[in-house]
RNA sequence: GGCCCGUUCGUCUAGCCAGGUCAGGACGCCAGGUUUUCAUCCUGGUAACAGGGGUUCGAAUCCCCUACGGGCUACCA
């Protein structure tokens, strides 16, 4: 298979959202795939109609477009391997699936959803550690292996209700490839029996991703580690099927853990531990229940990308920011790692304000202009711009933006106790009173002529500059955070730099 | 229970395949520096080879066992 185009699939089930691990599992596809110039296709794995949930087709389509991992294929793109979902591929399998019952290769089982359950409560019974529909317990079940023919053809023309389960050998080695964990060696023995056509004549996970993929020129099925037991039934199926040729190569990924104690990251999890599971906020349509979304949160789409590519792959080298394209070029199987990873809700966070930093003020104001227009409150854009300039690099998401700088916008409605308590000095008013006809005839209203003169009057009162700046500062701001004060005052100008002054004097109580 | 996978600082991880480094980086945390303050930023520090046996002059690296963790075990994917 060395000289055939990569193609990878992402193939989700629409039993509703995405989580990240999927998000993740899918960005490795793409990744993979324009690695090497291949098909990153999409395909919709619908072949169970009782656990469809509405919305999780689109839900799953909104999320790659918000990541910005757009498909080469899928059931939007369309492309000539389709239809890609494989509920409108219903009539492609049954033929197999025959193929291989007349190649005595697979058989017909009539069994009953009681018998099935009295086999395995004999199995558990007799404390035989070979359990399920196997070699052995086939033998006792009503099958077209133990019926005679003519019973056979007579219950499926009677089209009674019937499955069709592969037959696994008996004793054989099954060896494998995985392209993260090397060769592996499964006893046939252990594996069971396991249903790749239903009675609903649609046909199980198993054999709907072999054929497809097979039919679709799948060259790499990279795909969470929960597969990694089904792999060898996979690969028996592909040479049962004449197919060893053109299989594909396998890799599985390990699996995003819960952050803290034990177990994979699950649907309740993000609710739990304060930050989201899902990419997009995810409402469910039975309970009405809301999941918060990455995107709802504020992360920017570069830097959820950019924070799952690390959980699981490394470069090799201290990189940790990557642009799409540098993931590219720098992506490699062979640096995914082998063991699961735990989601750091921190690290997550030091990412987007990675991002945040590096975000064009402009960009970034258009969003605050957004979240200030919530709030009633009036701005230039220019103005709006320089703010954003001065405080981006103090926050992790533009939600951050107000508590950093509402005081560029209006005057602050309390003051800080703790600093009121340890440098609002008795003698403060004063000072800030002494301070007044000094701002007053400062022109023009600049932030370097603010600094000469306020720096004068400091020099001048012999008082240094924490006794006089951080009061200045509690008037302003309210606290003792924020950026240059100078700015800060010409920012707001010598009105509201006055006001605020006069009304910190009246309102901050002196007790010291 | 059975089958399978895994295990390096609290977390993400490099190093393992081709044994020899004070076991490296990042996040977090702590300390110092810068600053008018807070934050950013800079510097430094903290902290790990799951355990036990082998093989070897030498093991995080190779082999075995144990423990622990995880996955799978449906007419789900």
């Amino acid at each position: 298979m060395p000289d055939r185009k990569v193609r990878v699939r992402f193939a989700p089930s629409p039993t509703g959202p995405l989580h990240i691990g999927g998000v993740r599992t899918a960005l490795y596809n793409y990744l993979f795939a324009k690695k090497h110039d291949g098909d990153f296709i999409l395909r919709i794995e619908d072949t169970d109609k009782n656990r469809y949930v509405p919305g999780a087709e689109s839900y799953i389509l909104e999320t790659f477009d918000w990541c910005g991992l757009p498909f080469d294929e899928g059931i939007i793109e369309g492309g000539e391997y389709g239809p890609y979902r494989q509920s409108e591929r219903k009539g492609v399998y049954e033929q197999y699936a025959v193929k291989l019952v007349e190649e005595g290769k697979a058989y017909y089982a009539f069994d009953t959803p009681e018998a099935l359950e009295e086999m395995r409560k004999q199995q558990e019974s007799s404390g035989s550690s070979l359990t399920g529909y196997n070699h052995q317990s086939r033998k006792e079940m009503r099958n077209s292996l133990t019926l005679p023919p003519e019973a056979v053809e007579q219950l499926l023309d009677e089209e009674a209700h019937y499955v069709i389960r592969i037959k696994i050998p008996e004793d054989e080695e099954i060896h494998v490839r995985d392209e993260i964990r090397q060769d592996l060696v499964f006893q046939s023995s252990t594996l069971d029996d396991k249903v790749i056509f239903k009675s609903d004549r649609l046909p199980t996970y198993h054999l709907a991703n072999v054929v497809d993929d097979y039919l679709m020129k799948i060259t790499h099925v990279i795909r969470g580690e929960e597969w990694l037991p089904s792999l060898p039934l996979h690969v028996l199926l592909y040479t049962f099927l004449g197919w060893e040729e053109d299989m594909p190569a396998f890799a599985h990924l390990p699996l995003i853990l819960k952050p803290t104690g034990k177990g994979k990251l699950s649907k309740r999890d993000g609710e739990k531990m304060g930050f989201p599971v899902f990419p997009l906020e995810w409402m469910d349509p039975e309970t009405g229940e809301v999941s918060s979304g990455y995107k709802q949160e504020g992360y920017f789409p570069e830097a959820f990308i950019n924070l799952l590519v690390m959980l699981g792959w490394n470069p090799g080298t201290a990189q940790e920011i990557f642009s799409l394209d540098e993931m590219v070029e720098a992506f490699s199987l062979d640096r995914v790692g082998r063991s699961g990873a735990r989601f750091d809700p921190d690290k997550a966070r030091w990412f987007n304000h990675q991002y945040l930093a590096k975000k064009d003020d402009q960009e970034l104001a258009n969003e605050y202009a957004r979240i200030l227009r919530d709030k009633k409150i009036e701005a230039e854009p220019s103005y709006i711009e320089k703010v954003v300039g001065l405080i981006k690099e103090r926050a992790d998401f533009v939600r951050d933006f107000w508590d950093q700088s509402f005081f560029f916008f209006q005057a602050p409605q309390e003051y800080d106790q703790k600093i009121v308590k340890k440098r609002w000095k008795q003698d403060s008013p004063e000072i800030l009173k002494d301070l007044f006809p000094i701002l007053e005839k400062t022109a023009p209203w600049e932030r370097d002529v603010l600094e000469k003169n306020v720096k004068a009057f400091i020099e001048y009162k012999e008082l240094g500059m924490g006794r006089v700046m951080i009061p200045v500062r509690l008037c302003l701001v309210g606290s003792g955070m924020g950026p240059d004060l100078f700015t800060i005052m010409e920012m707001i100008g010598r009105e509201g730099t006055l006001d605020r002054i006069k009304k910190g004097i009246h309102e901050i109580p002196g007790e010291n």
